[in-house]
DNA sequence: AAATGTATTAAACAAATGTTTTAATGTCAA
DNA sequence: TTGACATTAAAACATTTGTTTAATACATTT
């Protein structure tokens, strides 16, 4: 009987599954989808390679089955509720916001691949991209969209408020995503926790005069 | 025997290597290394299954030969010599590098895999990732690096320098990278000739508001 | 023309990998 | 205890995919 699988909703029942979970989000977030083996996850949970079939249906229900784990379980180690907060400056808010997505994509504790998997699926997407989106990064886009407007003031188009919010995320994730070159250009850059947050301070100090420069402009 | 296959050197002898070539150099950018088939490859290029194996050795030769090959035919469609005037100011230099790479990386000519290429490899590396950022990489990264301290002047540290290589060319590669992630999120964003210009010209003006802010902050 | 070396093709091979099967084990209620 | 059900385990299965083989066609040289 095809698609007879256990799974009641998208609970976790099992600590097998849980232990799955954790394993394939690791998997997942460091190689992404294609190159992760469903026997990888299994050896990291230490569970039978048959696994993942009887608990998820298959690697694709498994993969569905992490982004909505991650999506429930956001911990939220960084928060992100700094950025709402109306007494403080936008400029402030800016660098709250860049501090959470750097410092998130560069943790290495133990639920760190959230941020990860989330950066995966931009550029190599799945049939899960839709939820992703929209469960994931449409939130975090609109908390951004307040503080880009809130600086560039009245006079900031829809356009330019779009463009500037992606020339602020596209600065934060080419430092993960690029990770592998930026090391072999510059041998000397390195991100441990005091390089983490050095850049974190830049990329809001460069975003800010642009910005600034920007509403200026006008 | 093992490794004996006909290629010399790194030439183009034949009309099936060339068509080899152009096809791999396509599918490879587009999917990336280990989402690709060499089947696709063979179909693309209207040859046999063994035909990679027969002039390439394996998968990883050919790649390493669309490397090799995207490298010495790099036939540069957006010449990057402009950013080595003297004669124009640096702002102006950034501007046109700038365009080189969002240009490049948003060209739907037929031979225009070979910054999609270096952008894949960025983010998906192979093991041909050193030969990729010495060639390739790196000479385009010192242009940039000249550029960006001649507008930061020489208050402008080797850190600093660097860290604003990165803002500058991790917004132009977002937007290519994160695509599907942008559709989705900006519906309205497109990415015609009219757009990739205004994108060109955006990113432009935000890095530079950004580096004379940085600058004047000295 | 014969021979030799090169290139192409169809078929087969081998390894990796997602999935299924079948049996064994454990759990809990009747 | 027994029986029903859920879970785990080992093995087998089927497909994909990179690679190799063996035969054939083509071109060039002698």
């Amino acid at each position: 009987m095809a698609g007879m699988y256990p799974r009641k909703g998208t609970a976790v029942t099992t600590e097998t599954q849980q232990r799955l979970l954790e394993a394939a989000g690791e998997v997942f977030a460091e190689q992404g989808f294609h190159k992760t083996t469903v026997r990888e996850i299994c050896r990291r949970a230490r569970a039978n390679v048959a696994a993942v079939n009887y608990h998820f249906g298959d690697k694709v229900g498994l993969y569905a089955a992490v982004i909505e784990y991650a999506h429930s379980h956001a911990l939220e180690k960084y928060p992100l509720t700094e950025t709402e907060r109306q007494d403080i400056s936008a400029a402030q808010r800016l660098h709250s916001f860049i501090q959470h997505i750097i410092f998130s994509l560069f943790d290495e504790g133990a639920p760190a691949w959230r941020s990860k998997l989330m950066a995966r699926e931009m550029i190599e997407p799945t049939a899960a991209l839709d939820a992703v989106v929209e469960r994931m990064i449409r939130p975090t886009a609109q908390r951004l969209e307040s503080i880009v407007r809130a600086i560039l003031g009245p006079a900031g188009t829809d356009q330019q408020v779009r463009l500037c919010q992606l020339s602020i995320i596209g600065q934060c994730l080419h430092h993960r995503h690029a990770q592998p070159v930026i090391q072999r250009l510059f041998p000397e850059q390195q991100y441990g926790p005091a390089e983490v947050k050095a850049l974190a301070d830049h990329i809001t100090r460069f975003s800010l005069c642009a910005l600034q420069g920007l509403a200026q402009a006008e």
